[in-house]
DNA sequence: ATATGGTCGATTGCCGACAATTCCTCCACC
DNA sequence: GGTGGAGGAATTGTCGGCAATCGACCATAT
């Protein structure tokens, strides 16, 4: 083995030679939006939080800049940049955009399934099943979440996965849809097999449809379990 | 005259009273990128750029982490940001998104449709053909930009908006897509009769293939005339 | 002649400090 | 009691500087 082998283990050292400080805090801050540590609306204090990863305020700003394009956050010029908060209006706008960038996927995925790739997603709908049949919520989520991530890797469009992973985050910015998906296991996984189908039948705009009526549904539950916490709240 | 009285010229400073210094380089340089003063694969030395705008590095360096993540230039670590250059690969990928996206907006439109709007469509419809007619590109090409701008922002989705235009930015980072549109005025706008045809309709499926088949045509044209520049190349 | 090693200039990454603005508090006044 | 304004604390916007890193060039040895 030789000396000039890279060492595996120097994690730390290697991610700050390999990207900027300005590119991890990023990293971080978008986890902590993400995971609820930093709740929409709050308050992200420059000082505090560069204090608390032990650096400057300059690579922080920067950071801030580019979560702000990415839309994770919003600047205020002289008050501060706050954790975006995303109003139902615009939830409901990123919705029809991801299932219109969902619907390519089955476009695309039609055009380029291959045995192995229906033999992955036969199994992901009959694991998903049997945790829909148990309501074991808290398994079934991730599952899905990664049931997703697979179709939109599949279609080979890096582009595509990027985007629509963006409009996903996104979604976690709306305070309203707490406990979305709470309801409708089962009915999310039939809709799931119906999808599998049509990419299976080869049809690309039976594929479509099949993945574009998918999140649209997915945004008439997210409506009515709005609905429903109005009539409650009143 | 008050000598407090604000000064109504003073269109900089005035800006940079609303907004902050780095958004101001931000837009000026995605102004220089979009209009080809600084070409793909260009180097932005930070230095250089912020003596010539007159401000320190900090800003400028913000300016460039916005600009990252919204896709118009790459960072390297210690080497510095170039003007990102798209490949041919990725631009088909952005052309699927860009086609699904405007396919959404011809599903929008079709349900909300007024007659005032459809008598701006059918305006800008006699303009184009006139001017398709006459061969004048460099008229027809802002007005065909216009037309664009005019359907999506009619869907009333600042969201889908913004997401198509910025995927019709990237397209402008791919440098083998000069010349693309030169080919095939009349052609587009006979695509252009038809979407809006499909509009008045109110059929929502028809208006969503009109639009999709729109761009996923002028993806075509991109392709052949690329054939073409191989095929003159050897 | 090519490859290896070292030095130097240029440029970026990061930091601390100062200036400008906002926000909060408190007091005076109506 | 409520309203408006002055003053101070907190926070952001911007700047200049230092250290680290990279690329280019040259010297030297094989």
């Amino acid at each position: 083995m030789s000396a000039i082998e890279p060492q595996p283990e120097s994690s730390e050292l290697t991610t700050l030679r390999t990207s900027s400080l300005t590119s991890v805090v990023e990293k971080e801050i978008e986890r902590m939006i993400l995971g609820g540590t930093l709740k929409p609306g709050e308050r992200l204090n420059e000082f505090q939080l560069a204090n608390r990863f032990g650096m400057s305020r300059g690579p922080l700003r920067e950071a801030m800049r580019s979560l702000n394009a990415r839309g994770f956050v919003e600047v205020v010029r002289n008050r501060g940049v706050f954790v975006r908060q995303i109003p139902v209006e615009e939830a409901l706008e990123i919705y029809d955009l991801r299932s219109a960038v969902f619907g390519l996927a089955g476009r695309l995925l039609a055009d380029r399934l291959t045995d192995e790739m229906l033999v992955d997603l036969k199994s992901y709908l009959v694991r998903m099943d049997q945790l829909a049949e148990e309501q074991d919520f808290e398994a079934y989520y991730p599952l899905n979440l990664e049931f997703h991530a697979y179709l939109v890797t599949a279609t080979g469009s890096k582009t595509l996965k990027r985007e629509y992973q963006s409009f996903v985050d996104r979604l976690h910015l709306c305070r309203a849809r707490t406990l979305v998906q709470a309801n409708g296991l089962a009915v999310s996984n039939h809709e799931h097999r119906e999808m599998v189908d049509a990419l299976a039948s080869g049809n690309v705009s039976r594929a479509h449809e099949a993945f574009f009526r998918h999140v649209q549904r997915a945004k008439l539950r997210f409506v009515s379990t709005l609905r429903d916490a109005d009539i409650r709240r009143d």
